[in-house]
DNA sequence: GTCGCGTATTGACACTTGTCGATATAGAGG
DNA sequence: CCTCTATATCGACAAGTGTCAATACGCGAC
């Protein structure tokens, strides 16, 4: 495993051309996969929709559970998973956890997807 | 199963609200999961990047094979789940079968991505 | 310290997915 | 008709994924 493969994904974000410009590189195909499969999953587009529909585009998890009508540990492992993949940043205040969307991130893959 | 659900997915595409503008229902997100599911492999992003830098963005599929490096039954089997999530489209010539990029198609999933 | 609350982790389960070899289908050319 | 070639489908398998109940962890309050 590479070095870049253990950093949040997002930050690596648009290190290639575009989809659609040139055939893209084994390794590049991985790592776009990698961050769309993050995605790839209703209750996580929910998650990241709430989010960015709050507050400074910031949520407790506490207010996340009961949206997606999941229980809490499966909230909390789609949390996980897209902070893992650079899409959400999580701040501890007391009791609560507190995710962001992370600025650009989603921007960048969808920048990746695009032709033009 | 809804009607819609029936069709190829790009063909329904910017349906809603772009992911950070309002809160996603349900429905939506499991649509845009299922075309983010087609593409978050990363073989099938090299098929389509393949495509699109080919001639008319159009290629033989006995020219998908080899450049993948899988078997004949895998690359086929790809090529269908990017078909039928209306990502590519298929044309027989011959004894050949063409796949070529589905204008916007890519487009308008990045576009449901995008904040701005 | 102990208690209670919010969150994360663990373990288990059913389901899905990527892959291949074997086989079937369809069309072109004898 | 038969054969060859290109592609699709089938059946099976290992690996990955989403979900939950149970449990563990961390922090504030008492």
């Amino acid at each position: 495993m590479s070095i870049t493969s253990l950093l949040p994904i997002a930050s690596r974000g648009a290190c290639c051309a575009p989809l659609t410009r040139a055939t893209l590189a084994a390794a590049d195909a991985v790592d776009l996969a990698r961050s769309l499969k993050a995605l790839a999953d209703p209750t996580r587009l929910r998650l990241i929709s709430i989010v960015a529909a709050s507050e400074g585009q910031e949520a407790c998890a506490c207010d996340l559970t009961a949206p997606v009508g999941l229980s809490q540990p499966t909230v909390s492992h789609h949390l996980k998973v897209l902070t893992d993949a650079g899409f959400l940043s999580r701040t501890q205040r007391g009791n609560w956890a507190h995710f962001a969307l992370v600025p650009g991130a989603l921007d960048s893959v969808a920048r990746l997807l695009t032709s033009a």
